[in-house]
DNA sequence: GATGAATGAGGCTTCATTCAT
DNA sequence: CATGAATGAAGCCTCATTCAT
């Protein structure tokens, strides 16, 4: 179920010798060289098989083709980000909100950060693929995870916990996007990265106090 | 006349006649109608001008081609949004913190709403590269606006208010982009809205009171 | 027939009133430039009405369509050369052979020089019309004169006269098409005439001579 | 090597295997036969691929385009032509003039004549614009060629020499592509052939005696 | 007559994908 | 299994021509 894929989007092979995974990884960091280097518009199947150094017949051996590659490559992705918010989530739930706020914050951005360039790369990969599907699953676990997170605070907050969680997810990701969006992105980052998390310590905080008034 | 666009984006023909300027129109919105329908993968000079109602010759004597086409479309997208928010800053400069800040985030996000269907659109086209440009314009002048915002602080954010204003732009049009690409952005807007608000009212608030120390 | 023209190859109007005879003209001209200027493959019915100074369907009230237009100019200008040929060996009927062979190639030359631009374009046009018909009527009319100009001759010639005529009206059109696609057109042309008619004497007078045997 | 290609119009592919070498060949040929057939102007990618009996899509594996296939064609048939006239000129380096010139000319003409519907076509297709630099080429070639072989009447012809080898250079080439484009040419080719080299004698003879006064 | 907006057939080219070797 | 030659649907765009104003 999570980040679901249809049909056509599975990989053809599991590589299960060790040959099969070099060749995949090779693809994929290719895939995300292509997209760095030549864009989302010159990401073609020839010229990623071409710097993977395999053939394009070797390609689509691994993948049925462009969009599940690229659904994979995505999907791995977003999978990385969704696990590591979860376990900061879960290794501080007994923590003071201001602390899981932190945490939440953190993971993310530093599971984006993991691989800059591979996350440049992958939000621009929308022009080459639908990735609604996936982004829309990883919004899903976010938000599941922030629930989780509030979830002393339920009282308070309650009249719009939702509509809190919804919002706060909504600039924690959006928000980070823009900063790989940006063109200074290294030196941008640990700095957003500290603002992110006093913007949502000071949020929570406020919506934590006297509810939708402030 | 801001914005500026290369060569080979210039629109060729100023629509003189009336019905030149109910062709370009009907050209523009068939390409957000097209956007939002088929997405920007399937967004082609032939959909747009088949939806248009109008011939493809007809379309290429407006524009010189996809891209420029995209690009009036945007231009003519950020530049009100742009506007809006500088308006709206200069209207409010002599109220407190807390009111312009409401106030940049209702211009930018009301700006965004007069036509949602554009908005939306324009998201989805936004990784078609050439909008770069566009993008980190209207950026940069929310920026400036910004500052502007808090030309009365700086004293008190000095050490950081570089960081505060980019950090803080970054999440209201990262976080607006998000609830754009979402799928309930009708319902979710408004609230999303008065949380983005207060959100900003919070971090200001905290921003301002004791520095970086919050 | 001379020059023959196909229906839809006819002009129009007949530009009868001074201002049509202007507007005409004009196109021609236009055309001229716009082949010497951007070459046959934007050679476009538009960017010769915007040169000529007229509208689009000005164009189309004289010319039936491109291949008409084209077909009129090179018809003109090949008249004129024939014209200049056929008069000039009338002229010289009575003189010897070899100041009857000068005349010939200095008229064809002429004619060619008169307008230098308009023979280097037209030489071109072939690539946005097909020109075979009109050069054949050029080639048969010369055929003609030069047949007339050895008139006196055939009995020593009897035997290959007609290759004669054929080869020497040969080199004659197609050494001066050579001179015109050369780049120093301006200052070969007056030496290469010079040559072209010393090596016509030489030629003619080897083959009136000695028949086939030199 | 020689007649250096500019980037866009280099081939793309070396057919390596057998059957690439097979479809090279068919698309050269099919490109030929649709010049003759259906003339310049209906030469169009589309319709050489199709007559080839290969796919669209095949053509563009090895040629980035219509002008670097016409530029392969035509290259491939001045580069043997300028070989053949060298090679005459070397091997007869040490007879007579007159034979000399003989050899000349039946070089080129003999060239030509190897495949006279390749000769046919590529005079058709030739005002292409991109071949005039390949044109060039050949030219400068037989001016070289031309030199050598008057090398040892220097004294005599001194005066004008240069203009000499110009204007016989130039009937040679503009005469016997006057002969391709006639109607009649296998007919008329063996007979124009014997008259050019007839009149190369009688021309060069006379520059030779007396300089510029015959 | 003159204009120029609109038309659409048809050209050029790319690239995801298949399949014989 | 790997290869890469071949495929062709589909995209982009031009330009000769028409016709309502």
């Amino acid at each position: 179920m999570a980040l679901a894929s249809s049909d056509r989007l599975k990989t053809r092979k599991q590589p299960r010798q060790a040959r099969s995974k070099v060749t995949v990884e090779a693809i994929f960091q290719a895939t995300i060289q292509v997209l760095l280097a030549d864009g989302p518009l010159l990401l073609t199947t020839t010229r990623v098989a071409e710097r993977a150094g395999v053939s394009i017949g070797t390609l689509y051996q691994y993948f049925p083709g462009k969009e599940a590659l690229l659904h994979s490559l995505v999907a791995r992705h977003l999978e990385h980000a969704s696990q590591a918010v979860e376990e900061a989530c879960f290794q501080n739930r007994h923590e003071r909100l201001e602390r899981r706020a932190d945490a939440f914050v953190f993971a993310y951005i530093d599971a984006k950060t993991r691989d800059p360039d591979a996350s440049r790369a992958l939000y621009h990969a929308s022009t080459a693929i639908e990735i609604k599907e996936l982004s829309d699953a990883l919004i899903r676990r976010l938000h599941a995870a922030a629930r989780t997170l509030m979830a002393d605070q339920s009282e308070t907050l309650l009249e719009d916990l939702d509509d809190i969680i919804f919002s706060w997810v909504s600039i924690v990701t959006g928000g980070t996007r823009q900063i790989f969006e940006e063109d200074d992105t290294r030196n941008r980052l640990p700095r957003f990265r500290e603002q992110l998390a006093r913007m949502s310590r000071a949020y929570l905080a406020a919506a934590t106090l006297n509810g939708s008034r402030t």
